[in-house]
DNA sequence: AACAAAGGTTTCCAATTGGAAACTTTTCCT
DNA sequence: AGGAAAAGTTTCCAATTGGAAACCTTTGTT
């Protein structure tokens, strides 16, 4: 018997602590996941190289599958394990869109950004999107890191600019090119060419 | 026809992307839990309402438990699921980048689509950043809504497309337009001009 | 409506798991 | 060191899983 205090457990018979013994319903994860693929149960057998038999069968919550078979689950449909069994928070129903006309976004001006902040309409969405154009570089304005919550994820449009970020070597990027990042991470953008460049910026949070 | 990446996947034979099949030791793992709270296969035998030898076998990594004991297991040592297999990770620090040159992505092709996914290097992400060539309408696929958890994001970055959200009314889009919904929305989006179009998508989780 | 094809379920059985108990190794006394 | 109890491993077998194929259901076509 263990003479901790502190992280150990007590083994009284059934007085266990009874953790929710989580409701997870492993079958009907998989077949929603199954579902939002389009996938048939032949087809998501050849990818993950189980019997069509079986799937169903995990489905139907008419056996628990073992370790081996969760992992060829996870690795044919490509997610992580816990996927399978966790359920992907009730979609907080946003039900709505918003389409924004080219330069119909709500503008934001500073003395080197033109953002246009492009879905304004819906308060409560997870992603914050908005176009910037970025002056072509001037002396003072540069070094000044930015940093902050969230992560970020940006795409030249137009223009050559150099990402500078924490811990990296500042980066040439070009029309085309992307970046993700996590914010916290110290981070600033140079416009590099003569002409100012464009930007599409898209941050959580 | 599907405007996502993740909901269709392709079904080739044993082409399998072949997600790295974790080396997950869930033995150790299970062991390692085991031992930092001080109990003997006994006592975890106890708690967990299973047979000592059960035990023994999985941390040996000799059988492959079922979903069934690995809840049983969690419950009992009072942990979720995923510490099972999941290495305690020295904080993965989001603390990263990745930058994607143009055309460099990684490619998931569809009849109707060419995706590119941008940033796969950053595996703990909440946003997911794809940019996908349209192919012109084609008769047959179109209709055909995709509808899944999480929001979406889009910019038309070349060509002309339509939009169509369930409650909503089609709505053309052309370059520089974008568009926010919640992806539970039915939706599906089609190109409208004989060019194919090219867009840049980002959806959460 | 009738038929064909695709998708899904159930059956049957070999392969594997999980539990009880025997067996082996380690720990802890004297 | 020697012996006993505790901890851990292995064996044996009933119970359950996973795969192949037969068997239903649904969907699509003529």
């Amino acid at each position: 018997m263990t003479t901790d205090i502190y992280p150990s457990m007590t083994v009284a018979d059934n007085e266990q602590k009874e953790r929710p013994v989580e409701k997870m319903q492993l079958g009907k994860q998989v077949k929603a996941i199954r579902k939002q693929n389009n996938l048939t149960l032949e087809e998501a057998g050849k990818l993950t190289g189980l019997a069509r038999s079986t799937l169903s069968k995990i489905e139907n919550e008419q056996i628990s599958p073992t370790f081996a078979v969760m992992q060829k689950l996870a690795a044919g449909l490509n997610i992580d394990i816990p996927q399978l069994f966790t359920k992907p928070e009730k979609a907080q129903a946003t039900g709505r869109r918003d389409v924004t006309k080219s330069g119909q976004g709500v503008p934001h001006l500073t003395p080197t950004y033109e953002h246009e902040l492009l879905s304004t309409q819906l308060s409560q969405k997870k992603m914050m999107p908005y176009r910037s154009r970025v002056h072509a570089r001037s002396f003072d304005d540069y070094g000044d890191w930015v940093r902050h919550e969230g992560e970020e994820f940006l795409l030249i449009l137009e223009g050559e600019v150099e990402l500078y970020t924490e811990f990296y070597e500042p980066t040439k990027l070009t029309v085309g090119d992307s970046a993700y990042y996590d914010a916290m991470m110290g981070h600033c953008l140079i416009s590099t060419s003569k002409e100012d460049a464009l930007i599409l910026w898209v941050t959580t949070s």
